[in-house]
DNA sequence: CCGAGATTAGACAGATCGGTCTAGTGGCGC
DNA sequence: GCGCCACTAGACCGATCTGTCTAATCTCGG
């Protein structure tokens, strides 16, 4: 056990921050949770903020790796193209869904604080990988496409809050007419 | 000026709440911002719970009459589906636009809060027109057309928070394409 | 074996929070 | 004119928050 401290803050405060809320979660909770003095987290992060940060950037990585993971597992590039609504059919199936981590704690965050520039960054990275993949898709107008699957995979994950049955299907099927529709706009569906 | 008191508080509750937050904003902050007295807030509202509360349903009635409202300006049963984007437009417009002010009181509610209720009713409130618009439209599944469109609608109150110039066209013409293939699922496009 | 750095438990500070209470003030109906 | 009620200003309380500090303990490299 070399370091755990941090390790074990982390995971602390995902689990914490998710299901509760970043502000709700005071810094008691998260060393009560992980086991840990209350030295260690100001002598690893430095702060509830940077602790805050951290807890985001290694979410976006983990999410992010999933997506990717969900595309690779399609060949054809209109599947590639909705793929991430297959990741997060698989995120909303969990029990503890809870809603996009970044749009919640965004919503609690001032206009400058640090949830709103994790938010920018995973939504810019996200635009960037559904741009591409609409490009290969062949799509008219890649950045117009991708910005309307996001608003989706957004709405698809808020709305997971308060319905998490089959709004997965909803989604998936929303985002098939509109890929449909932007890729074969003369044609008749299969 | 009979019954200034409730008025002013509720208006600078949700100008303060909705900018910045329900739980980042103190009652101080919303007396001082009103010109009121402390005792008159929990004279008129009890307990700060309650005035959320009154904050969240007032703009939930004022939010839905417009939605309707818009509804009312088309005559087509289509444009009348794709009638809550038009209002939605009106407020990505507005340079005070923050999110949808349920979805941003929800994420910083404990899950029996008074903002998760809020939420689910105005939710259900639109789930509810939007199905009637969907059925007098035509869809073969108007539940189904109802829930993307609310998918729609929500991702786009959140992305406003980040790029609000054209993300309005973008929803709207996502939210076309939806309809497009749920009435007429064979037929070419116009 | 010993010393440096990480970790521990916990007291403590300063600020802020929601909420209560009191005393005084204003206007309006009767 | 008088009483009633809403309102005001502000002190006050207990709880909670982030962050600091101390002193003891543990671990591991040299």
């Amino acid at each position: 056990m070399r370091t755990p401290a941090r390790q074990r803050l982390l995971d602390a405060a995902e689990e914490l921050f998710y299901a509760e809320g970043v502000h709700t979660v005071g810094i008691d909770r998260v060393i009560e949770h992980a086991g840990v003095a209350r030295g260690s987290l100001y002598n690893a992060f430095g702060s509830k903020d940077e602790l805050v940060r951290a807890y985001l950037q290694r979410r976006a990585d983990r999410m992010f790796a999933r997506i990717e993971a969900a595309v690779e597992r399609q060949e054809s590039a209109r599947d590639r193209l909705l793929a991430i609504f297959d990741a997060q059919a698989d995120w909303l199936a969990a029990p503890t869904y809870n809603g996009c981590a970044f749009a919640r704690a965004a919503a609690e965050s001032p206009p400058d604080g640090v949830a709103i520039a994790c938010s920018r960054e995973y939504r810019s990275r996200l635009i960037a990988l559904l741009t591409t993949l609409a490009t290969e898709a062949g799509a008219p107008q890649p950045a117009d496409l991708a910005r309307q699957l996001l608003l989706l995979y957004d709405g698809t994950a808020n709305a997971g809050r308060y319905e998490r049955t089959t709004i997965a299907a909803v989604a998936k099927a929303a985002a098939s007419a509109i890929v449909e529709l932007a890729l074969d706009p003369q044609s008749t569906r299969s």
